[in-house]
DNA sequence: TACTCGTGGCC
DNA sequence: TGGCCAAGAGT
């Protein structure tokens, strides 16, 4: 006799409970026995950080974070720019841009405590559908459906969903919110991002260990690598330009700030052209910031999401009188870990000066 | 809806 | 080694 079984719940919670991940904002089933409550401080600023973002990659940034800014009071009471600065190198910047945003409307607003459901959450700058069904739901005991890139790949193979994504995810929506338990729902979340992290990966799931293995039905057709479907990409164009690193007698480097809003909005960069611009020979330091001797250092090349990045890199070293009147600030190379360098930006500089982040990351 | 928006690690 | 992917949001 067949009987067609449904994925249950408690079926995943009891695979949590033996093999869940310690994560510094996580509070572990454990903890939870014993009355230890989740801060939604540190679930909201986790979940952030962790949009498109490996665990790897926050766990530093998180840590960096809670030890500068203890409350979200305090982080509504920073200089935007020292934000900006903490966030350096995790790119998606504007996120950091509505990390501040939330955290004063937080302050001001709602006298420094989240809200508690998720339509209030949603509410706030930075805060979309996933982020407000986390937090509601690990923060706040709601019965929230909560759908990352995970929970769609686990979704989409346990009821082997043909249709592609992103038109497939409400009807992936559906599914999780009738599975999402009323006891646990933060658990229930978490579990759900772990067995996606962990069992059900993109390539080579570990379809052997999964607690959904009876149940699955990509596995039942033996391709679970097939699921989610997903819509054909884009090709990825190239854009090129050029970079200028100017070093004055001091040791001061000539940097600029970036428009707000766009592409690395609100970071510093060093003056480059535009990144359309041909870079042949004697017109690539047409557009540089003042006239030099620009010296050519060779290339750096940087991926973006969508286009790809290639910077030819110049330099020069003068005394600043030489250079006149520039758009721009000076600063020490010896310091640069103060300002809001992206990644791209750091590669050029150390194309130029191989030293300047010698005693640091990059 | 479709596009914009970073970076690092993985195989 | 290069394409793929990661606890998505804003417009």
């Amino acid at each position: 006799m067949t009987i067609h079984k449904k994925p249950a719940a408690s079926a995943l919670l009891s695979w949590y409970d033996r093999h869940h991940r310690e994560l510094p904002w996580r509070i572990s089933p454990a903890m939870a026995r014993r009355g230890v409550k989740p801060d939604p401080y540190h679930i909201w600023l986790s979940e952030v950080m962790l949009q498109q973002t490996t665990v790897a990659a926050v766990k530093a940034y998180f840590a960096k974070f809670i030890a500068l800014w203890p409350s979200v009071d305090d982080l509504a009471r920073a200089p935007a720019e020292d934000v900006m600065v903490a966030w350096a190198g995790l790119g998606y910047y504007a996120r950091a841009r509505n990390l501040k945003k939330c955290a004063e409307a937080v302050a001001a607003d709602h006298g420094g405590r989240f809200p508690d459901t998720e339509e209030g959450l949603k509410s706030l700058p930075g805060i979309g559908d996933y982020t407000a069904a986390a937090v509601a739901a690990i923060a706040f005991n709601r019965q929230a459906a909560v759908m990352d890139g995970n929970v769609e790949r686990v979704i989409s193979r346990l009821h082997a969903i043909d249709g592609p994504l992103p038109g497939s995810k409400p009807q992936m929506k559906e599914k999780v919110a009738a599975m999402t338990p009323a006891d646990r729902p933060g658990d229930f979340a978490q579990a759900m991002m772990d067995l996606g992290a962990t069992i059900c990966t993109p390539k080579r799931p570990a379809c052997a260990l999964c607690p959904f293995n009876d149940v699955c039905l990509a596995l039942a057709t033996d391709e679970p690598e097939r699921f989610p479907v997903k819509a054909a990409k884009k090709e990825k164009p190239v854009r090129q330009g050029a970079a200028f690193v100017a070093v004055d007698e001091d040791g001061h480097l000539l940097l600029r700030r970036r428009p707000d809003s766009g592409l690395l909005g609100g970071m510093t960069e060093v003056p480059t052209t535009g990144w359309t611009a041909r870079v042949d020979g004697e017109t690539g330091t047409d557009a540089a910031p003042f006239a030099a001797d620009w010296q050519a250092c060779g290339t750096v090349t940087h991926v973006f999401t969508h286009f790809e990045l290639r910077l030819g890199v110049y330099r020069v070293h003068l005394a600043r009188t030489e250079a006149g009147a520039v758009h721009g600030f000076w600063a020490p190379v010896t310091n640069l870990d103060a300002e809001a360098l992206p990644t791209v930006m750091k590669k050029a500089i150390a194309q130029a000066i191989p030293s300047a982040f010698s005693t640091t990351k990059g």
